[in-house]
DNA sequence: TGTCGTATCGAAATTGATTCTCATTCCGAG
DNA sequence: CTCGGAATGAGAATCAATTTCGATACGACA
């Protein structure tokens, strides 16, 4: 069950965290700002303060459930930690995000970092370019 | 001379502006942000509006001149643009930016995001490591 | 199942970075 | 040197995000 996870992570499983969690989970695959997920639970009814879907959000990150990502200036994106490390294609037309891992990058970085006396401990790789994707064309600007 | 920098950036040879190139270019190997900038220019008696910094390095972003980077959130830092595109790996203890180019992950990217369907504009690299230098160390927390 | 202490909540105020407004001042072509 | 449009500076405004603080809900235990 949900509250579980968050149970495990050492959080009580209050009613704002199960939603907001809820929320992330039914949107695994994009990644929200807390602007979305407040607006998200507007809309069924579920009306949280900003103010805790921030502070959720940032304890959710502690505790590893979500990872936070700055890919446009501005604001913060959070999507849940599948457990495994991957990097971010962002298209600058209409701001969908995909997402891949290479063997070759990741092992590459390593090597790299420890050439210039570094101890890596993370990295970010985002890319910005232009899709393909039809629905993509008309949000230009 | 500096004034010729600008005027070819198409942008008007104004004192402040001059000012602020000049911080620029004595920092070459550092990356600054508005605030530092700002700072720079106090402790030398040229009293420039935070405004005016501002303002002053979007407009050296838009002639390209400068580039802006996103490393921590909350603040963007500058850096003149020496026409090498490279990427960047940066303390996570003090803050330090180390810049690099690694060929093989260069031409990797373009492969990926081919493969995804996009047509690569834009990247940016950042690695977060710990540094192994001296004065580094008693600046952790 | 009811109670209690503590952790959490929400609303509003606050912060920090950046941008906007507008009256004043400056640059540089003629 | 003169003039008009462009640039500047001071402060207000904005935006995302965080903090504050009194009110409230969670859940271990009786």
């Amino acid at each position: 069950m949900q509250s579980d996870e968050l149970k495990d992570a050492g959080l009580k499983a209050t009613q704002p965290r199960l939603k907001i969690l809820s929320v992330l989970e039914q949107n695994r695959d994009q990644h929200m700002s807390a602007e979305d997920v407040y607006r998200a639970l507007m809309t069924t009814g579920d009306d949280l303060g900003l103010a805790t879907i921030y502070r959720v959000l940032t304890q959710f990150e502690s505790a590893g459930l979500v990872i936070r990502h700055h890919f446009a200036e501005g604001h913060a994106v959070f999507e849940l930690d599948s457990g495994e490390h991957h990097d971010h294609i962002v298209c600058i037309d209409c701001g969908r995000v995909t997402e891949f891992v290479d063997g070759t990058i990741e092992r590459r970085q390593v090597r790299i970092a420890k050439e210039h006396g570094f101890r890596l401990a993370d990295h970010s790789l985002v890319m910005h370019g232009h899709c393909e994707r039809k629905s993509c064309e008309h949000r230009k600007r």
